[in-house]
DNA sequence: GAGATTTGACCGGA
DNA sequence: TCCGGTCAAATCTC
């Protein structure tokens, strides 16, 4: 069965899981900050989400570094948006006079001719590189630094659009860009679209989590520690959720027999790396206890759902 | 003064 | 021709 997971035409089906899982990743780590800024929740329950979010985002980052490990062609850098931060600003924060002034100076003549594009820009690649969207309340950073390039009004939106590259392009030719796009619903806190393309090649793949203080590298785990990332996010009592149970088209069970040993590790600077150290004290989620908490209190109904939404994701491992 | 942001122009695809 | 994405000069911030 450990075959199953290698052979290619599991490849698309794994890929798939693998953003998706990352695609959860990601949006329970942007919206962590939301625990900051709802201070009328009781410090227990704001701990209790504080720690089930970061057992979340361990348990997550474990199973991807295990997916990712398994994966028949190596393909660095390929998760989507395990990356990737936006500081989106308030609408123009250059003071309204500042932009008269700088109009009324500068403004009258022609500016000079730019130079000529090369044939081919850089955004014309990609067709053939990474494309994600992600949707998010708190558009915070997450880890990349991000340059503002440029800004458009796109038709049809009420709401400009925002584009970012990364800060070390220059340095490092990382090529990966992003645009964020505030939607139009009108729902508190507004929702924003981010746009990702193509991926982070520079950092060395590093993670970064502000709100954890720690940092993250992909790490080399024991494939076991993937199943007690399963466990950890599951129901332990709910055996229909267990793999071997699956629809056909479902993914066979494969992180406890890799096609390759994952046994080294080489990273030591966070608990999730540093695998024999974390496998003793790895989480065990209570979802009835999440549950009750996201009942407590509205505002962790996102919370919650995001990581009911985690837990599916795994349904098929 | 260096680096980041703003913003109109430019470019290519549809 | 329109539109989205990018460029790059001008401007701002530290």
């Amino acid at each position: 069965m450990a075959a199953a997971w290698c052979m290619p035409a599991a490849a698309d089906e794994r890929e798939r899981a693998v953003a998706e899982v990352a695609q959860v990743y990601e949006r329970i780590k942007i919206q962590q900050p939301l625990l900051q800024v709802h201070h009328h929740y009781s410090s227990s329950h704001q701990q209790l989400a504080q720690s089930l979010l970061s057992d979340a985002l361990r348990a997550l980052n474990v199973a991807l570094s295990v997916m990712k490990q398994q994966r028949p062609s190596p393909a660095p850098a390929t998760t989507p948006p395990v990356t990737s931060s936006v500081v989106v600003k308030a609408e123009s924060p250059r003071s309204p006079s500042a932009s008269a002034d700088s109009e009324a100076i500068a403004a009258p003549t022609e500016r000079r001719p730019k130079k000529r594009r090369s044939s081919v820009m850089e955004g014309n690649n990609k067709t053939s590189s990474s494309s994600w969207v992600d949707f998010t309340t708190v558009p915070y950073e997450d880890g990349y630094e991000w340059r503002k390039y440029g800004e458009k009004k796109i038709n049809g939106t009420s709401y400009t659009r925002s584009y970012f590259r990364c800060t070390y392009k220059d340095d490092a030719g990382c090529l990966a860009t992003k645009h964020v796009q505030q939607k139009d619903s009108s729902s508190d806190p507004p929702v924003f679209q981010v746009t990702y393309n193509n991926k982070h090649t520079c950092n060395n793949g590093k993670l970064i989590l502000p709100f954890m203080n720690i940092k993250l590298e992909p790490p080399v785990l024991p494939p076991t520690l993937a199943v007690q990332a399963y466990s950890a996010l599951h129901d332990p009592f709910d055996q229909t959720m267990l793999p071997s149970q699956q629809e056909p088209s479902s993914l066979p069970v494969t992180m406890q027999q890799p096609c390759g040993a994952a046994t080294s590790s080489t990273t030591t600077s966070s608990c999730i790396s540093g695998a024999e150290s974390c496998c003793d004290e790895f989480p065990v989620l209570d979802m009835a206890q999440m549950a009750a908490a996201a009942e407590a209190s509205p505002g962790y109904d996102l919370l919650y759902e995001e990581l009911s939404l985690l837990c599916d994701s795994f349904k098929f491992y």
